[in-house]
DNA sequence: ACGTGCGGGACAGCCCGTTTGT
DNA sequence: ACAAACGGGCTGTCCCGCACGT
């Protein structure tokens, strides 16, 4: 065996991670599997030999870079809600959606994408929901997302959105503010 | 077949209109010319009779998707804040995205766009928070964006795209009954 | 009536002729309908107010061309066998096709054009051997065409097509002054 | 679907042989790319992996033609010069240009194409001159090629091509003889 | 497991021939 | 006579997925 036990494992790994962040580099269409594996170092040949198509590297991408940014953000038990809003609605964010919240960075992608990359979206979309919900309620065991949750979510994500959105550096920086304090 | 006069404008419209609906349907990356001329009814050859580039169709399909929302839904003056709210954030908006705002709809694909597209969007979604603020503050002549404004389309925007992720319509009836209240 | 009378019949002539030169010049296939009327100094649109396509221009001009250059350089009768040949046979010919030979310039095409230029090719291949039979035989009233005309316009045509061919000027001058002679 | 060693260089053999036949057929404009493939049985995709661009394979298949029809009538050792004239000068080659001689053919389109092309059938050219030269003198080695076989290379090249034009079979019939007598 | 190569399909941008209306 | 417009074709490019071989 010329490759180390755990090898495609941790290869696999280097791709799914590599895809999440050029995903929301340049968006599910701007990544192709050649320009991705490149930027592995590898060539897109191997690429069949680790996903069995394109649209199952999205769907794990989408879920990985969830994944990423909620032990980045979201995790830390620490961390209080405050934090967390200063965190997602901080102009690094805004500036750095490679590193970022995967549905702040694609989400109006996934309705035109296909089912499985769609239930990976809504995979993360519900995460995202249950993980801010054990910060606005640490105290309780709750698993059901209340209302305040619900509208504290939207917020964030739309506040980054349009500060992306508005090329206007004061304004962004004023539409982060407003849904911080609110 | 015939040319009357003022024909090519007006054919320009009807192209643009149906980019403008097709493209929230489907994504910026969704539409291609010649798929598009055929669902106008036209080849693709004389495209570029009508634009320069499909970057100038997208731009343009943009604004008139801004300005059409605009009209329809926040526009009519009788039409009070929570009027607009109940309609911006409305189950059919959701499930219609062709119909809806392009923020919502194409948000987040902005930024893997051509300046031009991307100057589209920050014209759209500037005007979205003016013709909000006119709802907030309809006793006002003010100009200025104030912060329950920007708060309030934060969450609006950021709203009806969470709830075309969830993927469970209980939780996307509850995310949009959600930022209505805010 | 704001055009003199015959003025249509004046610009065809002007559009045939220009063709005619333009088409030795760039082959059937390098000129364009538009390219040609924009050479006459019109638009592209009024073309089919003279011809009912571009298939007629095409005959019209190879016609056109044969018969100009039958005139300059084997009508006038004082000219003989031999200056008909040298003028034939000479390096301006080989170097200024849009004024030459309709048969050198485009003989080989003929075969991939519609019925109609072809007749009009054959039309021009036969009076050419006509011409240059009198040319032979200028005692003789002869109609028919001898085998020692025929061997002389093989040769003339193809000395002209192979000097235009071998990229060697010092062999293209020997290929030619061969016809002369032989 | 297999692609064994050395199978590249095979399929761009398949094509360059392919459109040497079809423009001599069709001329060089007659030739698309699309057209091409799907006559070789593939689909235009793949076309620019065996070569940069169409004027590339154009000239390939002019020197394939070339090489093509040199070895079949100009080629075998024991053929003599009488015989190469009668091959030339017959009905069959005038019938069937896309086996015949690639200057006899398209002699006359080299004019309007790239420099790349015109120099391929520059090549051409004179390779069928020093090919026919050693028919003409067997017994000599001498590379120079003489008045003589120039002046026969004139007469073979356009008597083919005027016998393709006249459209009347007997006339063409007796150009080649007349040809073949000279 | 990985690289190399290749086929099929789509697309953007461009140009042309032709028709219709002015 | 012209201007505008439509329909269709083509070139060059890219990408996905799947064969090979190593």
């Amino acid at each position: 065996m010329r490759y180390p036990r755990g090898h495609k494992e941790e290869v696999r790994a280097v791709i799914v991670d590599a895809a999440s962040r050029a995903l929301r580099r340049d968006g599910l269409a701007g990544v192709s599997v050649p320009a991705l594996m490149k930027e592995v170092g590898l060539t897109h040949g191997g690429f069949y030999g680790h996903f069995s198509s394109r649209d199952e590297l999205l769907a794990a991408a989408v879920l990985a870079g969830a994944e990423d940014t909620a032990k980045r953000s979201l995790g830390a038990e620490e961390r209080g809600l405050q934090s967390v809003k200063d965190s997602y609605l901080s102009r690094s964010h805004v500036d750095d959606p490679a590193h970022g919240c995967v549905l702040a960075a694609l989400g109006t992608e996934a309705r035109s994408q296909s089912a499985r990359v769609r239930h990976a979206f809504g995979e993360a979309a519900r995460g995202f929901l249950r993980r801010l919900q054990r910060k606005v309620r640490p105290e309780s065991d709750a698993q059901r997302v209340d209302d305040e949750t619900l509208s504290l979510a939207s917020r964030m994500v739309g506040a980054v959105i349009l500060a992306r959105l508005v090329e206007d550096e004061r304004l962004a920086e004023r539409i982060l503010a407003a849904a911080r304090r609110g």
